[in-house]
DNA sequence: CCGCTAACTTAGCGACGATAAGTTACTGCC
DNA sequence: GGCAGTAACTTATCGTCGCTAAGTTAGCGG
């Protein structure tokens, strides 16, 4: 690293009631270094410090310690991965299809922002932080959320309450997704193909569950299978 | 913690050609350590040479570094998800009971050794370390494989390449044993239901798409449901 | 132009991972 | 028995970390 030494370029001091500006630039420079540095404890309270300009200390002004800035940079994360998500549904009606884009463009977005999505997702959350939980449940989750909803009332997953179906979902995306940044080296083949095979399955998983009716045990589902492999004719 | 002070109670000093039995202690701890306080960075160096009687730099005697030791708890772990699994599908014969089995442990040794499993597939490996890529290629994912292809020849799933089809499973399993464990307020419900749900679907979400033939776009997966949603005496 | 205080700095604490250099005590050998 | 060799472990220390107490600078209201 270049910029390893102490940096005289200091950042003017802020006018007298604009002491605030400094906050948004704290947090997009925290963002910035964990995005660079692939681990994320290179982005130290220092190295955000040396980034904009400023000495420890400050940062403390607009932080009350490190986990409240992570926080800070969760929110920001998840905004971030809720635009990807409706730009991706753009155009695209049937609730389905809408289901499918939202999926593809969280593993999307979760893939090409792993330090970003492995902070917002995997990381011990020291207390339920309420900010980060407000965004987890106004933007992206609530999106997906109606749109199992629009699911139910276009008859493709039974009536009820959709909250159930999402967190089903969320956890299939959430699997393919951590599992591919974690373990990157594992055969997963493209990323959108796995991902589209995931998030198929679960959803499909999941009416196919609805069709049969009550707890699906191995000989029921097996029977089913069979059931449904047969040709059409011998029914 | 009242053990926070300088421990007396010193370790003997191991007799001459028997120091590496210092090495499973020392894992042990680090392991009991991370169990014990809910976040990882409790266990330091430090704290683990106390456990176990010695000062930080015989640490450095057994691991290279702290990345090392953590390898070694995660190798452990591993271990033990197996052996957990395997306990699991005892005397189950069939393959869907076997691999529903094994799921549902999966889950549940996640969620009650929640630091263990963040560990062993949440934190980012530094270098893909090759002990622990063995345990994972060999012991509780071989076996997971292995019955995947049990339930391919027994007309379950398509036949094909089992190794696709564990890592899809893998991941829907992953999924919510990973979101339980960061997220545990969100309304999960008990955990053997929800992880039944996600499972239950994954792999027969996965039978469906192999029913399908091709790839399941929304059109296709929407007329398919509605056939199968017909009443039987309709077809 | 002066005092008030917002905005920021200097200095430093304790804990961390890690290393260099030293010390202890067991063991094989004569 | 005693001594050399070395395995096993310690003391002391470095640089960095999160974080804080106390000080300093500079712009604005009077």
């Amino acid at each position: 690293m270049i910029a390893g030494t102490r940096q005289p370029a200091r950042r003017r001091r802020a006018s007298r009631g604009s002491g605030e500006q400094l906050r948004p630039e704290i947090v997009s420079a925290a963002k910035r270094l964990l995005a660079e540095s692939a681990n994320a404890d290179a982005m130290s309270i220092r190295a955000v410090a040396d980034a904009v300009g400023v000495t420890p200390p400050s940062i403390y002004l607009h932080f009350a310690d490190k986990s409240e800035l992570l926080s800070a940079v969760v929110v920001d994360v998840f905004a971030e991965l809720d635009a990807a998500m409706l730009a991706a549904a753009d155009g695209i009606d049937s609730p389905l299809g809408r289901l499918r884009a939202f999926g593809l463009a969280y593993v999307r977005f979760a893939v090409n922002h792993p330090e970003h999505y492995r902070l917002a997702t995997m990381d011990p959350c020291p207390k339920p932080d309420v900010a980060v939980d407000e965004v987890l449940a106004s933007s992206a989750f609530a999106h997906f959320n109606t749109t199992v909803l629009d699911c139910m009332q276009a008859g493709i997953f039974a009536q009820g309450d959709p909250l159930p179906v999402t967190l089903e979902l969320w956890a299939a995306a959430h699997g393919i997704a951590s599992l591919i940044i974690v373990k990157p080296y594992l055969p997963w083949g493209e990323v959108d193909e796995a991902a589209d095979r995931v998030l198929c399955a679960a959803a499909l998983g999941h009416a196919a569950v609805d069709l049969l009716g009550g707890e699906p045990t191995p000989e029921i589902v097996t029977a089913w299978l069979q059931e449904q492999r047969r040709p059409a004719g011998t029914r």
